[in-house]
DNA sequence: ATAGGGTTAG
């Protein structure tokens, strides 16, 4: 009730029509072509009723035609639906805009396209004037089918448009898959603005996700500001989620932070921002927070924070979140992110028995598990599981030959690589980009052939990029070819001047042949301009907590206990015949004395406080962000045997599970 | 009465 200058008003709210259909059928019935003369003029208008009410038996016979459709879009029924139109169609009369509406989303939900052409040709005969409303509706039609020439060509023919009207095209371009479609919604908001339609919250949560230019999403950002609409959850989400695709997470967590009505899907959007841009504590954090403001995870939440779970090797807390995920057993996205989340936390065994019990699988679920078995050094299962691909009928696109290819090179497999570097073109249409180049020459180069490595990379139809010479430079340094390796860091430089690892693997290969000058030189290039290596790091997941050991740094607080510990398991597996391989201590250039800087690799601490931490069954799993050193290496290999434990290394490549002496990767990383 | 946001593999 309102009250305003002493009058009362009664409002009614409600939420559907209050007009039964049936009450439309008998209005139908004044409108059909009852007289001769309107019958002339071209049928009936439903929107512009005569009164004549000396209904004659054509008339009757009409009004009953139209009551039986009206019937039949009420209840669904399209084919008999269909008829009456047909019937309809014929006599040249018309029911009312909200009988088609309904039809038209029948049409939509039967995927019945055809019928839903003829209700547009029937709606567009003379005689009948459709409303934009239901226009609107068969241009949503046609979107929803993806009919995007369709739904333009309406458009282009639609008398009047409203802001519904524009927001159904901006919309349908913003959510189209090329570029350039993407830009016409751009192009639509401009002339929708010149139009004099004013965009509302639904044509600004739709047309953000067309922004490909940062400037651009500014702009659009600060005429959302303008006009009043950032406070729409729709919108502000749109918002946290383009910021967050530009990597601009400090903007996103300001249109986060300021909101006070946050739903899940908001929540999803900044928790799903940060997943993606790779870093996890925060969305963690995040999740947290939503957890305690009274939101349960759903699937798009728990996909984000497995994936980062993923990202920081958290297999404990991944382990937790599969628990949740149960309950969406059949949710094939969550399911992939659930895949990954274990290869890449070094858990094969639970990622091969999901795969196994999994009902849907995709191209992704596949391209995860053939990357993850070759990460994880199963090359040979690797390439069967593609194999099995072929037989499932999915077909794979060019990431999964990424992995079949990383399978090859990881695994020495230079003829397997060879052919399915040559038959992917042929056998799945797919052309080699750089990634499959890139992937080549680390094949060839790792196997020694680094001539046919530098005859592909000229070879190569795109242009090289730091990549590929990147993985040139990686086999120089296994062959110890220092010329090719001065020249493919010569390249690598060009292309990525403040590329910290180049001068590092650089510095490393001049280390292995004691050339002691060409080490400063280097090092003063890297003076001159300014370029800092980033410091050795490793992490270890105890108890729910995530342990960080940096080179160098002293602040974890049982440092003192756990270098204690590193010597005495030194003094140990050098009785076992462990000899510290002095090449690989100038890669920390800084540090005061050799013998430290190596015996304080981050990853020697963190197996350090892992046996110390860790119960005697369990396995050791580190993260860490460089590769891993020989002597690292060979430590692990050694410390496993001793211990009869596994430890798992996964570094930015690879993993390396040692077990017995032994590690997966056969030595070849 | 018709239009809107978040989720997976390199």
């Amino acid at each position: 009730m309102m009250r305003g200058r002493g009058r009362v008003v009664v409002v009614v709210v409600r939420e559907r029509p209050c007009i039964p259909l049936r009450f439309f059928s008998s209005l139908a019935l004044l409108a059909g072509p009852s007289s001769p003369s309107r019958r002339s003029s071209g049928g009936g208008y439903y929107d512009a009723p005569t009164t004549n009410c000396n209904a004659s038996s054509a008339a009757a016979e009409n009004a009953k035609v139209i009551d039986n459709f009206i019937d039949h879009c009420y209840r669904g029924d399209l084919p008999r639906a269909m008829k009456a139109l047909d019937t309809m169609q014929q006599r040249n009369i018309f029911a009312h805009s909200l009988a088609y509406s309904h039809l038209i989303s029948c049409c939509a939900a039967r995927r019945a396209i055809e019928h839903g052409r003829s209700i547009h040709r029937h709606v567009f005969s003379p005689g009948y004037r459709p409303k934009t409303f239901l226009l609107n509706h068969l241009l949503n039609m046609y979107v929803k089918f993806r009919l995007l020439p369709e739904a333009q060509a309406l458009f282009d023919q639609m008398p009047r448009r409203n802001v519904i009207s524009w927001t159904t095209m901006i919309s349908a371009y913003a959510a189209a898959s090329s570029p350039p479609l993407q830009r016409r919604a751009l192009d639509l908001l401009i002339l929708m603005l010149r139009d004099g339609v004013c965009p509302n919250m639904f044509t600004f949560s739709s047309v953000l996700r067309a922004c490909h230019e940062l400037q651009l999403l500014t702009q659009i950002h600060c005429s959302i500001i303008k006009v009043g609409l950032e406070s729409d959850v729709y919108v502000r989400s749109a918002l946290i989620d383009v910021y967050s695709r530009w990597g601009e997470m400090s903007s996103a967590l300001c249109v986060f932070g300021e909101m006070v009505t946050r739903d899940q899907v908001v929540w999803n959007s900044i928790i799903g921002g940060f997943a993606q841009n790779s870093d996890g504590d925060p969305a963690l954090h995040l999740y947290i927070r939503m957890k305690r403001a009274g939101f349960q995870a759903d699937q798009s939440t728990l996909t984000s924070v497995l994936r980062a779970c993923t990202s920081l090797a958290l297999l404990e807390l991944g382990r937790q979140l599969h628990v949740h995920v149960l309950k969406y057993d059949q949710d094939l996205i969550l399911n992939n992110a659930l895949l990954d989340m274990y290869c890449k936390c070094g858990s094969f065994k639970d990622s091969d028995s999901i795969f196994s019990r999994m009902v849907d699988k995709d191209v992704i679920s596949w391209s995860t598990m053939i990357m993850g078995l070759a990460q994880n050094g199963f090359s040979r299962r690797a390439l069967e599981l593609f194999k099995a691909m072929a037989v499932s009928k999915i077909k794979p696109n060019h990431i999964t030959i990424l992995g079949v290819l990383f399978a090859c090179s990881h695994a020495g497999l230079v003829d397997d690589g060879r052919y399915y570097f040559r038959s992917m073109k042929k056998l799945y249409g797919i052309d080699p980009g750089r990634e499959h180049y890139g992937c080549m020459v680390d094949l060839l180069g790792r196997a020694g052939r680094l001539d046919e490595a530098v005859e592909l990379i000229h070879k190569m139809e795109c242009e090289p990029d730091a990549v590929t010479w990147r993985a040139l430079l990686g086999a120089c340094r296994v062959h110890r070819n220092m010329d090719l390796a001065a020249y493919a860091a010569k390249q690598i430089i060009k292309h990525d001047p403040d590329d910290a690892g180049t001068y590092i693997l650089l510095s490393n290969i001049y280390a292995n042949s004691q050339r002691w000058d060409e080490i400063t030189e280097v090092r003063n290039a890297m003076r001159h301009k300014g370029v800092k290596k980033e410091p050795g790091c490793s992490w270890i997941e105890v108890n729910k907590c995530v342990h960080a050991f940096i080179l160098g740094d002293k602040s974890h607080p049982q440092i003192i206990a756990i270098r204690r510990e590193l010597k005495q398991i030194i003094h140990r597996l050098k009785e076992m015949g462990y000899v510290p391989d002095a090449n690989f201590v100038l890669q920390d250039l800084e540090e005061e004395q050799m013998e430290d800087s190596l015996l304080y690799h981050s990853e020697k601490l963190a197996m350090a406080f892992g046996i110390m931490a860790l119960s005697s069954g369990k396995t050791i799993r580190i993260r860490k962000n460089l590769r891993i050193c020989g002597d690292c290496h060979d430590f692990a290999k050694l410390l496993a045997k001793m211990e009869s434990r596994s430890i798992v290394i996964r570094d930015p490549i690879r993993y390396h599970h040692f077990e017995d002496g032994h590690c997966s990767c056969g030595d070849y990383w």
